[in-house]
DNA sequence: AAAACGGGGGG
DNA sequence: CCCCCAGTTTT
């Protein structure tokens, strides 16, 4: 009965959300665009409503359909990808879009299985797009779902370890009709209900049937291993302004490890300490802060380098550095850490 | 099984 | 400051 009680109250008080097809479309049997489906999948991924919405708009406009993002150049897509973070999912996503319209004749496959061979779509987005695309009763486990299933069951096993447990439980709620509403609508019940932290259980249409609100444990759930401390990790990066008409040395960096494929300032590597051996020889000016900025593993504390160069000193660093000149870039798509270093060279100049 | 992989918002 | 987010891939 939980899947009817769920049902009734996603009738009622669902999100509206951009990638989301009314109610009035579904009784009028539509189904959703799969390719939107996935977009938006990948998309959040780790990530938040909040900050997908207005991506998901701007990067449907200039890529609106599966054949439209694999004809484009992957440096496009990638700039369009850029301060969203998990870069893999932008090289994946247009890798996925060339082998669905290259060899699925730009149909993406409707089975769970057929999904999950694509790059870029692991356990999680295949159950999703095939329950809510495809209508095919998929057990959809994301970290919204482990946590109700955790309170739900009052599983008190630590994560990752309870994850076969949870997903089990959500395999045994998971119902025949209406799987793609359902999955979505567990999803708003975390996040609006069943939040992580204070959850409203007063408002949860599954109050009755919670063992943990029962037990008062809930706000317990899910335990969870804690994790390592983050390491700080030192560097520089360059700024390097060509006098003659003002563009910026950026280089692309390689398409494995962090920020893999992305624009960037040239920097050193980053490590234990600041050694700055400049590309050049020039009139370095330091800035007065470091940029600072945390990735998923490491803290980093980088000095930002300026200068501004003749031509012909120009020519030199962009042939040492392998870099190419940008007019703006501001507008080239960096990722947030040397967007950051961008803010610091202007706020000094 | 564990680590790599971004970034922003909430408490 | 720590935790969490519609996870996936690589090691």
């Amino acid at each position: 009965m939980i899947d009817a009680a769920l049902l009734d109250w996603y009738d009622r008080h669902a999100r509206v959300l951009p990638w989301r097809t009314g109610p009035a479309a579904r009784k009028r049997g539509e189904r959703p665009d799969p390719y939107r489906v996935w977009l938006s999948e990948v998309m959040l991924q780790q990530t938040t409503v909040a900050t997908v919405t207005p991506r998901y708009a701007r990067f449907l406009e200039l890529f609106p359909t599966v054949e439209a993002l694999a004809a484009a150049p992957v440096e496009d897509v990638l700039a369009e990808w850029a301060g969203l973070g998990y870069y893999a999912r932008a090289r994946n996503l247009h890798k996925c879009a060339q082998v669905v319209a290259g060899e699925h004749g730009g149909v993406f496959p409707q089975t769970e299985e057929g999904l999950l061979a694509l790059p870029g779509i692991g356990a999680y987005t295949a159950a999703a797009i095939a329950a809510i695309a495809f209508d095919e009763p998929a057990v959809v486990m994301d970290g919204n779902i482990e946590r109700v299933m955790a309170r739900l069951f009052a599983v008190e096993t630590p994560l990752p370890d309870a994850k076969p447990v949870l997903r089990d439980h959500a395999a045994s709620l998971t119902p025949d009709k209406r799987p793609g509403d359902y999955a979505q609508a567990l999803m708003d019940l975390g996040a609006t209900i069943c939040t992580p932290r204070n959850p409203a259980c007063a408002l949860c249409p599954l109050r009755e049937k919670c063992i943990a609100q029962k037990n008062a444990i809930q706000a317990d759930l899910p335990r969870k291993k804690k994790k390592a401390a983050k390491p700080t990790r030192f560097g520089t990066a360059f700024h390097i302004t060509r006098k003659g008409d003002g563009a910026v040395l950026l280089v692309r960096r390689p398409d494995k490890g962090l920020l893999g494929g992305m624009l960037a300032f040239p920097a050193t590597e980053w490590g234990e300490r600041a050694d700055a051996e400049p590309p050049i020889k020039a009139a370095w000016l330091k800035a007065d802060e470091p940029v600072r900025h945390t990735f998923t593993h490491f803290h980093l504390e980088m000095d930002v380098w300026m200068v501004t160069v003749s031509d012909a000193a120009a020519r030199k660093a962009q042939k040492a550095l392998q870099g190419e000149w940008h007019p703006d870039p501001a507008m080239a798509g960096l990722p947030t850490v040397f967007r950051k270093v961008l803010d610091v060279t202007n706020r000094d100049k």
